[in-house]
DNA sequence: GTAGGTGCAAAGGATTTGCTTAAAC
DNA sequence: GTTTAAGCAAATCCTTTGCACCTAC
């Protein structure tokens, strides 16, 4: 998990926002914290459920656009149709790097706000207001072992 | 659109990727190239349409299928639900800048290689194999006249 | 007490696919 | 002549939404 230790009432409030704290959503806030590295809604869900056996997948779906809007979550791509998100509970801007292989996440300092490119962009006319990176590669387990 | 003379046929080639250069897929490809700035499928095919009546949507679907791979488009982002692209046939790699008023889309220069961000994820143990980056933000005539 | 959340099921909607005919090579 | 693409329509399938009931605040 993202942490090893519990999250706390203030890190569980920021997850879910404006939203009510519901039985359900801090379950589900918990079990996003406990993903292995980049995972689905379903997959989620599923993690979710352990701990609310009845837990609808709607109200997963929610407690996830929940999560991406207050920053608690990060969309990271796509695999076959799904979106793919990454716990992101950190207060500064950063990007991530994903392992093709199996999926893990390390954060990585954004490399953009120095750069003479930003300056290039703007002189051709562009205010920058916000930007998307994400690094794809292979971590040192699945380079030893060969991508799965 | 991206260029102010006709296509090559080597160009044409390219976007086609080893699939037949096809009536339709050709009207496709010039079409994808007279596009101002970022296009979903289905606004691709509607100005497809406008040579080839009768085109179907999965034709359309199946070009841009073709002319990702190829690189002759790239994926900018989704407006509401749909995909968005980009007209991409540029041999070097680089990124883009998108307005989010009006559309436009300028390339801009890869700003990574000589960052140390990157020697930073490969201590961590990762290999970068590949990079996706989008910036975001307003052109010159939407920050005068205020985003739409 | 009430607004917001939940579960269920149905709807929505972009994208894909099966199939027959036609055209590229 | 073969093989791949087109066109049409149906199927897929992730995600959203409507609704009646419940619960956090």
């Amino acid at each position: 998990m993202a942490h090893d230790r519990e999250l706390t009432d203030r890190e569980l409030r920021t997850a879910c926002g404006e939203g009510r704290m519901s039985h359900q959503r801090l379950r589900i806030v918990r079990a996003a914290d406990g993903m292995a590295g980049t995972f689905t809604v379903e997959e989620l869900h599923l993690s979710a459920k352990r701990s609310v056996p009845g837990l609808g997948i709607a109200t997963t779906y929610r407690a996830v656009t929940a999560m991406a809007s207050s920053g608690t979550l990060a969309v990271v791509g796509e695999r076959n149709g799904r979106t793919l998100y990454v716990w992101c509970a950190n207060d500064e801007h950063h990007h991530h790097i994903i392992c093709t292989g199996c999926g893990r996440v390390a954060g990585i300092h954004c490399p953009l706000p120095e750069d003479d490119a930003l300056v290039a962009v703007k002189n051709a006319g562009f205010t920058v207001t916000r930007h998307d990176l994400t690094l794809y590669g292979l971590c040192d387990a699945c380079r030893k072992g060969g991508e799965v």
